[in-house]
This record gives C-alpha cells, sequence and structure tokens, in this order.
DNA sequence: CAAATATAATAGCAATACTATCATATATGA
DNA sequence: TCATATATGATAGTATTGCTATTATATTTG
C-alpha cells in the first residue's frame, strides 16, 4: 500500500498512528475535521464520537487511525514542528550570515501563523492555535518518558537542536542555548495566548508585534550578539 | 463560622471553593491528599472518588468543598502564587537596590523549592511540581475568560505585575516588562519538566543551577542592566 | 469475479464526573 | 441539656467518555 495520498506530505513519527491518516480520504478527514473540531471545543471536550458524527462517520473507524485522542494531538502537534521546520529551512535558504539566521529563524518561530496553500487537509492557522493551546498537554503528562522513547518529540528536539547551533556559530561560548530557544518558542506561544485572554500578563506597543520584537531582542542580548542592520 | 483552622493561612479567591478547605479538619485533609495523589498519578488520572477512599472519607463530601477537580486545581495554583508572592515579599525586605530586589526575585521564583514548615497540611515540594506539570492546564481552557473574570488569576499577575515594577524601576524605558516576567518564569518551570524528561530541550552547566543563572542573565541583559556584584 | 481490505452500524463495558437522597454524627447556642 | 442546625457518610443513579467487539456492507486489487 502507498503510503501517500497527498502531493506534498511532511514526516511524522509512525508510531503515533496506527495507520497513517494521509493514504485515505477517511484519514484525511479525519485529520482536517479533528483540526476544525479541537480549535472549536477544546482538546478536553473533543471526543471521537463527536469526531465520527462530524464527518459523518464512525467512531470504531477512527480508532484504526489513532489509538486515542491522546495520539491523534501528538500526530498533529509533530505535523505541526515538521511542517515548521521545512518553513524554517526554505526561509533560511541562501541566508549565509548566522546573524540574519537566527532573526529569520525567530521571526518564522514566533509570528502569526498564516494558512499554507500547500496542505489541502490541514488549516496551519487554526492548528497553530491548537498547538499554543495545547502542546503542553502532549508532554506534561505521566508518559512523556515513555512518549519520548518511542520518538514523539523528535522533529521538536531536532528543531531546537538546529537552533541552537545557529546561536552557537554566533557565540560559541554561550551556555544555554537549548533553554534560550526553547524557552522563546513556548514563551512566544505563551505570549500569544496572554495577549488574547490574560493581557496583564504582556506587554502591547503600538507599531511592532511585539512577540516577534521581544524575542529577537532577548535572543540577541542574551548572547551578547548585534542584531543585523535591516535592510 | 471562622474561616480559619490553620495559624498561618494565605489568601486563595473565595470562589474556586465552595467551602473553605481551610475552615475544617476535612478540609485541610483533602488539600493535603489532592497534593500528594496528583503529584502520583497526575491530574488527568487524578477523582474526587480516588481522593475519597485515600482520606477514608466520600466523594460526595469533597464535592461539598470543590466544584470539580478543576477548581481544587485552581484552588492549589492559586495557594502557590499567594505563596510565593509572600515568600518574595519577605526575601525582599530590607533590600533596596532594584537590581538587588530584581536578581533576589528571579531566585526565589525559579529556583528548586522546598518544604516551608509554616503550613502542615502542603508540601510545597510537591506542590511546585504540580505547578510545574498542570499550572497550564487551568488557564489553557475554553473557560479562561470567564475564570479570568470571577479573578482565578489574580494572584499570579499581580505577582506579575510587582515584577515587572521593578523592572521599570531599572530601566524605565523598557517595553516588555511583563512579557519578560512570565516567559522566564514558565520557561524556567518548563526547564525544570525538560531537565527530568527532555533534556535535549536545556542545558546543564556544572557546578551551578543553570535554570536560575540562564533566567538572571537573560533578565539582565534583556532590560540593559548590570548584574549586582556578589557579596 | 473472488478475495482481501476498509468502512459502517450497533452494542456493550468499565470508569468518570457529577447529583440526589437519606441517615448519622457532631457542634452550637438557648 | 436538649433541640436544632450543620457536616459528614453511605449508597445509588445518570449521562458521558474512552474504548473494544461483532457483524454487515462497501470498495479495492490482483
Amino acid at each position: 500500500m502507498q503510503d501517500s495520498f497527498t502531493s506534498f506530505s511532511l514526516q511524522v513519527n509512525n508510531r503515533v498512528y496506527i495507520k497513517n491518516p494521509e493514504s485515505s480520504a477517511l484519514g484525511l478527514k479525519i485529520v482536517e475535521a479533528s483540526i476544525n473540531l479541537i480549535d472549536k471545543v477544546g482538546f478536553e471536550a473533543f471526543t471521537f464520537r463527536k469526531l465520527g458524527l462530524e464527518i459523518h462517520s464512525n467512531e470504531a473507524s477512527i480508532y484504526r487511525y489513532f489509538e486515542s485522542k491522546y495520539k491523534l494531538l501528538m500526530y498533529l502537534i509533530s505535523w505541526y514542528w515538521s511542517w515548521m521546520g521545512q518553513r524554517i529551512d526554505f526561509g533560511l535558504a541562501n541566508i549565509l550570515a548566522p546573524e540574519e539566521r537566527l532573526e529569520k529563524a525567530i521571526k518564522l518561530l514566533t509570528e502569526d501563523i498564516e494558512l499554507d496553500g500547500n496542505f489541502e487537509h490541514i488549516n496551519e492557522y487554526k492548528l497553530n492555535r491548537i498547538v499554543i493551546a495545547e502542546a503542553s498537554k502532549s508532554y506534561m503528562t505521566k508518559e512523556v518518558d515513555q512518549n519520548n522513547e518511542e520518538g514523539f518529540f523528535a522533529g521538536y528536539k531536532q528543531l531546537v537542536g538546529q537552533m541552537s547551533n545557529i546561536i552557537l556559530e554566533i557565540n560559541s561560548t554561550y551556555k544555554y542555548p537549548h533553554m534560550l530557544i526553547s524557552t522563546l518558542i513556548e514563551g512566544a506561544h505563551h505570549q500569544r495566548f496572554f495577549a488574547q485572554h490574560l493581557p496583564r500578563l504582556t506587554d502591547e506597543v503600538n507599531g511592532e508585534d511585539a512577540v516577534i520584537e521581544f524575542s529577537k531582542e532577548a535572543a540577541f542580548k542574551a548572547i551578547g550578539a548585534r542584531r543585523p542592520i535591516n535592510k
């Protein structure tokens, strides 16, 4: 059986699903509708039964693709980080200076997300909201260690590793490159959420995207480097 | 009826509970045992039925104190931030220079937590682990806005506000004081979790507590201030 | 066209998140 | 001290959740 039903396809650890959802029309519908439904009702209220109703299919059929709703969430989040990794790879192509690479990558990681037309069944705008609101629920569990062994977080760890390497190119003596990056990525997500719901935990600045600016500035100052000149 | 059964008592928004757990022996036992149980099995697997068994009491009795396990979690987290606020107030008493105040406060906010003998029914060490692992579940919900209106996050917001003020004392032109503080607090929590479970997302440095050092350094560099000289 | 495979329909089960009812302690204050 | 209020306990019940099992019907493929 072919594993690819879509034209463009991203790498997702095959242990998060039972049957690859990209291998069938039903699978694609499951993914597409799950994004809509989780975004709409939140992960706690999301159930396979409701999802089945939504796509005029069957709870039992969905279980043939994903062992549980947690695994489906893992799938979505892994897909997101794989997509983001690719986005950064493309975005950094042809940029050589590590300072510029870092600045551009931070922008890509912390900016508001827009639709990417390459994946018809995935709404990256909504998926970003899901990652912001639900990602910590995918690893803040009693099963982290097991899930980690199975490689569920490989994409995210790889991305953090790549970013750290850029930082070390700029300042090879900086002691906390992974901390800095993971703090800024998760931090930016939280700040987006706070801006919507708990504004006293964040700051708004006229005429700029404060989340991006804060992240860039904090990163360059932390590693003691000068930001590239704006073209 | 007296609302205070304990000698020392911290302010927790009275809308998170139905009946104040500090007002009775059963209430105190509920709080104490819930910390142990959530820490042990995780919040998802935690139920009032199991808690009832644990304390040889009754599910229905627990519901007379807390509307749901989410409200109980809110209670624990609010208590934690109220406790932390007080810890910082004490810790900063007699320190005048804002740079020293900031440095000390960041240490208190990001260091590993030890038992505080003042509250017999609360194990702050375990509670800290719960806050690290479960706090985002208390606000990353579809009910945030409503909960926020009811004042459930007041303690945390107040703490972030106080810290921001210290930052502004040091550098009144810094644009992102709230962002910086909330990012560092949540970031430090995540880093503690990563160190245990996803070490590739963090950094370890011999001979120092890297979470504290990273946080202090990042804060002072971000606001463009020099760290106070070590005594 | 037969055989394999995927999906749908339905049912069922144990656990969860409550609510309700009634009985029995325990505390309080007149 | 006795009546009354209040707190707790015991038990049961309901709707929903998170699954699994079974059997029937499409659909694909060789």
